[in-house]
RNA sequence: GGGAGCUUAGCUCAGCUGGUUCAGAGCAUCUGCCUUACAAGCAGAGGGUCACAGGUUCGAACCCUGUAGCUCCCA
């Protein structure tokens, strides 16, 4: 005997294991059309979290549905190489092992990474594995690899010959822990509780002072000048002046500049142009000096000449004190301002003057215009489309993309520099490097060229990743590049538009000439009940893969996919696991219930006959519904509509009108159809539910060895009859009656097993179709029938859709038994006034469309019914 | 500061081009059931001035204007 609580521990893995062992997931070219989602490929240095939960479940889902609809699908799983984290990784593994970074060359360096990779870099894919990803496995790629570094090197090298690609001296955010630049991208804005500090700056020869309001007194050794607005008049006076700068002693001017904000602080401010983007942009203006008093780590540079050696942040408390001691701080202030933080190490960013290399966006946009263009017309289309916007704007705003980096584990950028440090060629070797060299220098040596120490950023690896993985650039025409691309669906979320989703357009049309995907779905972001956005350091994140063994994989898919409508962000409940758990148990039951039956040489009884019928109905019009919702990506939505059509109609209605007596066997035909439908809902199931569904699918009948139902055919569309819709029609009708027959019996508390009569009246005018066994078997009645003279004894009455019905329950009724037909009476009285001032409205009849002006006409019509039937009723009861 | 979006039941959300009893679903709640598939369950029930104020219309959750509150993106 089977238990009766499902455990899909030992099932999850025994699957997973048949699934790979089989190769049902791998994908080659061949005649039929493809289906293909490539992953956005998870940091190598990750773990799985709640949104890779969410956004691998989707996909699996998508490739699923697609691979049992016979599509040729093909999900590329991979991962990339994480530049900055994977770099911090391997320097930390060296430190355990007592090597420095500084001591070994760049190629051990890299050595060391790849050893990291290969032990560690796996993870996260092994645990998708446990989720039941349904990828190819065989086609598992990763950003570092040859042919994919080769690609990333060709297309920087295709970018750079066409002008789009460009070195220059500009200001950066500077990471001071990962001590590389980052791109605008990777740069968090948040608001922060600061200080704002009032300086004196004593004007020269003089007694009398400026005091400038500033969040950073230990830049104050950088500043070259003191600006205020040329509009503000507490000022004039002073324009040309020259102040003294506290620490330094630098003798600067006053300048007026249009940037300053009267408002702000003092109306006076100190300008440091190797700090501060704004205070560069002035400095550019005034022709100022730049003095830069950092180092890369963010301590104060021997240029800052106090200070020296110190942090940042520890300098900023020295200078404050000083300032004190010196008698040159007026007052503190708090103040909330916008900070800057790095999306990688959270240190606090630093604006830097540097030589960096950078993408040309608004040139490449103009050599591209369908990058915009494709995703506004729908060409590419995003779900939900309301991100159309943020990209627009994202695009009409756009600045240059700094793709380098100061770090080693990456593709070194192939541009080379003769002894000077003059660029003297971009090109992949240095043979080559040294031809073109010698072009404008014939006496130069291989040994004089010097490769550029920068890597490029793991984005400009990643944004080629639909193409790359089919090797789209080592070999243009290949075969699955030609199969394959554009690929169907981008799975990801919001807050990755502008990393990849953008960037891979981008890459698309430069090199392929054609969209990267054709839909884009946006998933939510994973929230906790407070709707704080999960993260390791709330420690508010559990851990997914304890939730699987809680839940199951199933349990726990089923559980996020049912509360993540497209766009919305999904506000994570481990409850919501558990109905997930809770709805694999209904369905271990349900199979329990079917493989326990016996069966009779019996002919299929006519109530069975009608069941399998209205199923059939109700099965083949939720395929078409679910199908739509797909359509549109409204995959949770798709998902409650099986729920409620395996819970509702297929236990609670369908398995309980065939259900035999207890311990009687049941007839050949009506278990047949049974473990037909049973199947056939786990195949619509399996998606969302692999496991699971593969157990029963192999358990409801018997099997080959190497049958599955990932790879067995999805359930066909198909339109419903005419007669089919009656059949439902007839249905609702049958199970509202029986429903308010079943709350009669509970009201006059009738145990399970006592069988009841019930008569209605209007007999000629009601019909209950094919249903009137299954309404006596489901609502469990002696007798039901047309109302005569011979019934008697004592019973309650019932209205449904007008008609009156008699239910025997043999007690005195009770007047409080009467309030709900009483209320009932009132509404449809209110009711039927509304809908006969409706039509007693002269522009009403005018102006509606003929089919509502007769709706409301039927809605008069039923409604006067009704009310005679209530009140009937109520007069049963005086009597 | 610029842009986008949201506000419907206790919670999370559907509600497409105004007109089917249109005010819905799931969860939660309440009541009664240990009825031999399932208490991780069964059967029933209650619950909303559709943020607020105006307007358009025969008719508004839906269209328009304003107000309040919230969220996100960008600077």
């Amino acid at each position: 005997m089977m238990d009766s609580k499902y455990t899909p521990q030992d099932k999850e893995d025994k699957w997973y294991k048949y699934w790979m062992d089989n190769k049902f997931f791998r994908s080659v070219p061949d005649e039929r059309e493809p289906y293909t989602i490539v992953i956005p490929p998870p940091n190598v240095t990750g773990v799985l979290h709640m949104g890779h939960m969410l956004n691998n479940t989707i996909q699996d889902i998508l490739i699923r549905k697609a691979r049992m609809q016979g599509k040729n699908a093909c999900w590329v799983p991979g991962t990339d190489h994480a530049s900055i984290a994977t770099e911090a990784k391997v320097v930390q593994m060296l430190r355990e092992r007592g090597i420095k970074k500084a001591d070994i060359s760049r190629e051990e360096f890299l050595k060391y990474a790849f050893e990291w990779k290969d032990k560690y870099g796996g993870i996260i894919l092994e645990q998708l594995k446990k989720l039941g990803a349904s990828c190819d496995w065989d086609r598992t790629r990763f950003t570092m690899e040859d042919s994919l570094s080769d690609a990333v090197l060709d297309s920087f090298i295709d970018l750079y010959n066409q002008g789009l690609v460009y070195r220059d001296l500009k200001m950066i955010n500077w990471d001071p822990e990962a001590k590389t630049v980052l791109s605008n991208e990777e740069v968090l804005h948040s608001e922060e509780n600061s200080k704002l500090y009032y300086i004196k700056y004593m004007l020269k020869d003089s007694d009398a002072f400026l005091t400038v309001a500033t969040v950073r007194p230990e830049t104050i050794m950088g500043d070259v000048a003191i600006a205020v607005n040329p509009k503000d008049e507490r000022y004039q006076a002073l324009i040309g002046k020259t102040v003294i700068v506290p620490f330094v002693n630098r003798e600067v001017n006053i300048i007026a500049d249009d940037y300053v904000d009267l408002e702000f602080g003092t109306g006076c401010l100190k300008v440091t142009p190797a700090h501060d983007v704004n205070d560069y942009e002035i400095g550019k203006r005034h022709n100022l000096e730049v003095i830069d008093c950092f180092n890369e780590d963010g301590t104060i540079s021997e240029a800052g000449i106090c200070f020296v050696g110190l942090d940042r942040f520890k300098a900023r408390k020295e200078a404050v004190k000083e300032l004190e001691e010196k008698g040159l701080l007026v007052k503190t202030e708090d103040i909330q301002n916008k900070v800057g933080r790095s999306e990688r190490t959270n240190a606090v960013i630093e604006p830097r003057l540097s030589l960096q290399w950078f993408v040309d966006m608004k040139k490449f946009f103009a050599k591209n215009p369908q990058v915009l263009d494709d995703v506004m017309n729908d060409d590419i289309k995003f779900y939900p489309s309301k991100f159309k916007n943020s990209y627009k704007n994202w695009i009409d705003n756009i600045r240059d993309w700094c793709i380098s980096r100061q770090l080693w584990w990456g593709q070194r950028i192939p541009a080379w520099y003769d002894e000077k440090g003059t660029l003297v060629a971009v090109c992949k070797t240095r043979e080559e490097a040294l031809a073109k060299a010698k072009v404008a220098n014939p006496s130069i040596t291989a040994e004089q060229l010097r490769q550029e120490d920068d890597v490029l950023d793991t984005w400009f690896s990643s944004w080629l990743w639909p193409i790359s993985v089919f090797d789209g650039f080592k070999d243009k025409d290949n075969a699955d590049i030609k199969y394959y691309y554009p690929t169907n669906d981008l799975v990801t979320a919001p807050e990755i538009m502008f990393f990849w989703v953008m960037r891979m357009i981008m890459a698309g049309y430069e090199w392929r000439g054609e969209k990267p995907f054709k839909n884009v779905y946006y998933t939510g972001i994973v929230r906790d009940k407070l709707r704080r956005k999960m993260s390791k350091s709330l420690g508010n994140s559990p851990n997914p893969l304890d939730l699987i063994a809680q839940y199951g994989a199933d349990g726990v898919r089923m559980g996020m996919m049912l509360c993540s409508p497209a766009g919305n962000d999904i506000l994570f409940d481990e409850k919501q696991c558990e109905q997930g758990r809770n709805f694999s148990n209904k369905l271990w039951n349900a199979l329990r219930l079917i493989k326990g039956w016996e069966t009779s040489e019996a002919a299929q009884p006519k109530v069975n006959a009608v069941a399998g019928q209205w199923f059939e109905a109700r099965f083949n019009q939720t395929v078409i519904d679910i199908e739509n919702c797909f359509a549109d990506f409204r995959i949770s939505e798709a998902l409650m509509t099986l729920y409620k059509l395996i819970w509702d109609d297929f236990c609670s209605w369908y398995l309980e009108m065939i259900k035999p007596e207890y311990q009687q066997p049941i007839d050949q035909t009506t278990l047949n159809q049974s473990i037909d439908f049973f199947e056939r809902l786990m195949q619509l199931l399996h998606p969302f539910m692999p496991f699971i569904t593969e157990e029963i699918w192999h358990t409801v009948r018997e099997r080959g060895d190497k049958e599955s139902i990932c790879i067995s055919s999805y359930p066909a569309l198909k339109p419903l009859t005419p007669a089919q819709e009656q059949l439902i029609e007839e249905s609702q009708l049958a199970f509202e009656i029986v429903t308010a027959i079943r709350e009669i019996r509970a009201k006059a508390q009738k145990k399970n097993h006592e069988m009841v009569d019930c008569f209605y009246k209007s007999e000629g005018q009601i019909t209950f179709g094919l249903f009137s066994d299954t309404i006596a078997k489901l609502a469990k009645l002696n007798a039901f029938g047309a109302l005569t003279d011979s019934q008697s004894g004592f019973s309650r009455s019932m209205v449904v859709r007008g008609y009156e019905f008699l239910v025997f329950t043999g007690e005195v009724e009770k007047a409080q038994d009467n309030e709900q037909l009483l209320k009932d009476l009132e509404y449809t009285k209110g009711f039927l006034e509304s809908v006969e001032k409706k039509l007693a409205n002269e522009k009403f009849v005018a102006n509606a469309k003929p089919d509502v002006l007769a709706n409301e006409q039927k809605k008069r019509d039923d409604a006067i019914a009704k009310i005679k039937a209530i009140s009937e009723s109520l007069g049963n009861i005086k009597e």
